[in-house]
DNA sequence: TCTGGGGTCCTAGGACCC
DNA sequence: TCTGGGGTCCTAGGACCC
């Protein structure tokens, strides 16, 4: 094993510190030193935790309304999730991120990559700190930067300098010796590792492959064999060797899901079909926005899996569309067809959603010969344009189908007990600040 | 009463083609 | 009397990630 230093590439990853806490304390700087949590649609699940609620022992996936007197009783703030917020506040981060390297790869809503290999012979750690102090200044936000000669590396070097207040929220790896580098995988646990899920973690430990090391110097062909290829390359990457790049241009998704829990069990067909409308409303427009056409439509829905006091039903099916399209109202059609087929009344349904697959470019995508007028794509696709772009200019949901039953409260819209303000993309929401 | 949502990749097996 | 082999596509299931 030859030191780090000598390998090629660094790549780095700035991932934000508990990201869509940090966000809401942007606006709200009364929750700093809060202990502070952020739920799931329906405000169901704890999805994300201040430091001051990791001490208290919350746990991410933690049900609210089990939680909720505890909370109360130690002064924890439950927020409900505001991802309107955190994807504007997402795109900032990443837009300053990438001033700092040529090549990047936006990785998630908190994290982004970026290849340092040109910079290597510069003073990464210290590149790495000018990076922390400028998401800082820029737009209040905390993060900690990782940098290793490859991406499950810089995944460790980000654990570390998240977990060692020592790197002072920065780590390059390749600034370690070999000895001091097997000290410190040795101390890490397995599970730990980008790639290894809880699963391959228990499994791995079953047979003495117990820490970060131990699975660096397990035999690759062994892992690949008993596990899969994919851990082979982590193996692999653990050891410096370079295999998954970074993906620079996004490329468009193969299959498009929105679905989502109701606040309220629902019985009838026709609560099922207004959700169904707004998902597949979604969906769509998330597909012309990749500029893609798709061929399938599934969907789903669901009675509760925690009753064991009532009877269950859950049932999906997939609709071809005789043409390719990203049309609303032609996906819309096959989606209550399907609907229409899988319903059977008398269950107490809690979730629906629907999926679209066989995705194409539109640009690749055949053409009808003699298409008929209901399928005229040039009419079609010109209404949808214009809807998307109201949609762009005025927010979400400013036009959508009668169908979809917006005038009043549902039973089906999902439960947001407390959402804070959407400070950057709602004028109305604009924060208000007091001179004297 | 209340338990998230949206993705990816890999593998295995079957259908089908030449 | 003979019944291969290689390739692709599709689907379902299982693992992972954030």
């Amino acid at each position: 094993m030859h030191s780090l230093a000598a390998l090629p590439h660094r790549i780095g990853i700035a991932d934000i510190n508990n990201a869509y806490i940090s966000m809401e304390r942007v606006f709200q700087p009364r929750l700093e030193g809060v202990p502070v949590v952020v739920l799931s649609n329906n405000d169901g699940v704890v999805v994300a935790r201040s430091a001051e609620a990791k001490e208290l022992g919350v746990k991410m996936g933690d049900a609210w309304f089990q939680l909720k007197p505890f909370a109360e009783q130690e002064g924890i703030v439950g927020l409900s999730s505001n991802y309107e917020l955190y994807a504007n506040m997402s795109a900032r981060f990443a837009s300053i991120l990438r001033q700092f390297a040529a090549r990047y790869e936006v990785y998630s809503i908190d994290e982004v990559w970026l290849d340092l290999s040109e910079q290597r012979h510069r003073d990464l750690s210290e590149y790495g700190q000018t990076i922390k102090q400028r998401v800082r200044q820029w737009i209040g936000l905390p993060v900690c930067v990782g940098i290793g000669p490859t991406k499950t590396l810089s995944k460790l070097a980000n654990h570390v300098a998240k977990k060692r207040s020592a790197w002072n929220g920065v780590c390059d790896l390749t600034t370690l010796d070999d000895t001091a580098l097997a000290t410190l995988m040795a101390e890490i646990e397995v599970g730990e590792v980008w790639g290894v899920g809880a699963r391959i973690a228990e499994a791995l430990q079953a047979m003495g492959i117990k820490s970060v090391l131990d699975l660096r110097d397990a035999d690759p062909a062994f892992i690949r064999q008993r596990f899969s290829v994919v851990l082979e390359r982590t193996v692999l990457e653990l050891r410096g060797m370079f295999c998954l790049p970074l993906v620079e241009v996004e490329p468009a998704k193969q299959q498009i899901q929105s679905s989502r829990s109701f606040g309220q069990p629902v019985f009838r067909l026709d609560e099922l079909r207004e959700a169904v409308t707004l998902f597949l409303s979604r969906a769509a427009e998330r597909l012309r926005a990749q500029q893609s056409v798709c061929s399938l439509v599934q969907v789903w829905i669901s009675t509760s899996q925690f009753r064991d006091d009532e009877p269950r039903y859950s049932q999906g099916i997939t609709v071809p569309v005789a043409s390719p399209t990203a049309d609303t109202l032609t996906l819309l059609d096959a989606a209550l067809l399907g609907l229409d087929w899988i319903f059977k009344p008398g269950y107490r349904y809690v979730r629906a959603g629907v999926c679209l697959a066989g995705i194409m470019d539109e640009a690749q995508c055949p053409q009808d010969l003699f298409p008929s007028v209901e399928q005229d794509h040039s009419r079609s696709a010109a209404l949808m344009r214009a809807v998307d772009a109201i949609n762009r200019q005025y927010g979400s949901g400013a036009v959508g189908l009668g169908a979809a039953g917006l005038a009043q409260p549902r039973r089906w819209m999902m439960r947001r007990g407390n959402v804070t303000p959407r400070y950057t993309t709602r004028w109305e929401d604009l924060p208000v600040v007091y001179a004297r």
